[in-house]
DNA sequence: CTGGTGATCCTCT
DNA sequence: GAGGATCACCAGT
């Protein structure tokens, strides 16, 4: 299990640094692990994309500005969470958006969160669906509000290193944040190249 | 495969 | 009252 010296850093470090690591949720005496193999940066005081940018502090918001290793998990949409991880120190709002994984454990599991159905009846569409987006993970590990706040230190949900190493990284831009004027040109998106779980657009 | 669009409702101003 | 760190579906190519 990750321990919190490992998101106590800087933001942008972190977010390449969970790349190949191993999500661990654990829901009714299932075990779902998925590789992280997309992630973004935001980091809050100076990036007009982040919630907290400037500094701000709302309700929703509140988690980012706790310690390092917390789960900040925000409804969008009306209808869908966004996963982050909380980095750096308690009282800088910033965080790793997990833009997509790849289903290592536990994957029947995840089809049946994700679709209410069997794997055997899944489409081979809906099977490359599963996993591939911020919130479609949020759905296939059941993560909701009723998570948000909580650390990343207990069974319920943690990150680990299992030693998956070997893969070059893709840094672009954020996706869909283009009312964040120059923000939107930041690099601070990273991804496995070559991964066919990365999201899509 | 691509781009456009509707769904749906919480959050902040 | 407006809009969003998204997704599924549809039509056109």
């Amino acid at each position: 299990m990750l321990n919190k010296d490992f998101y106590k850093k800087d933001t942008l470090n972190v977010a390449k640094e969970l790349l190949g690591k191993n999500i661990v949720r654990n829901i009714n005496g299932h075990k779902l692990v998925g590789r992280i193999v997309e992630t973004e940066a935001y980091i809050g005081p100076f990036d007009k994309a982040a919630h907290s940018y400037n500094n701000r502090k709302t309700q929703r918001n509140e988690v980012m500005f706790k310690d390092a290793g917390h789960a900040y998990i925000y409804f969008i949409y009306g209808m869908y969470y966004c996963f982050n991880i909380v980095t750096e120190d308690e009282g800088k709002p910033c965080a790793v958006l997990i833009r997509a994984i790849e289903p290592i454990e536990g994957i029947d599991y995840m089809f049946k969160l994700r679709y209410k159905k069997e794997l055997k009846e899944i489409s081979k569409s809906q099977f490359k669906n599963l996993t591939n987006g911020p919130s479609k993970l949020c759905i296939a590990l059941n993560l909701d509000k009723s998570l948000n706040g909580i650390n990343l230190f207990s069974d319920t949900l943690y990150v680990e290193d299992a030693g998956y190493n070997d893969f070059d990284i893709v840094e672009t831009t954020r996706i869909n944040i283009d009312y964040a004027e120059e923000a939107r040109f930041y690099p601070w998106r990273f991804y496995i190249k070559d991964n066919p779980w990365v999201s899509q657009k």
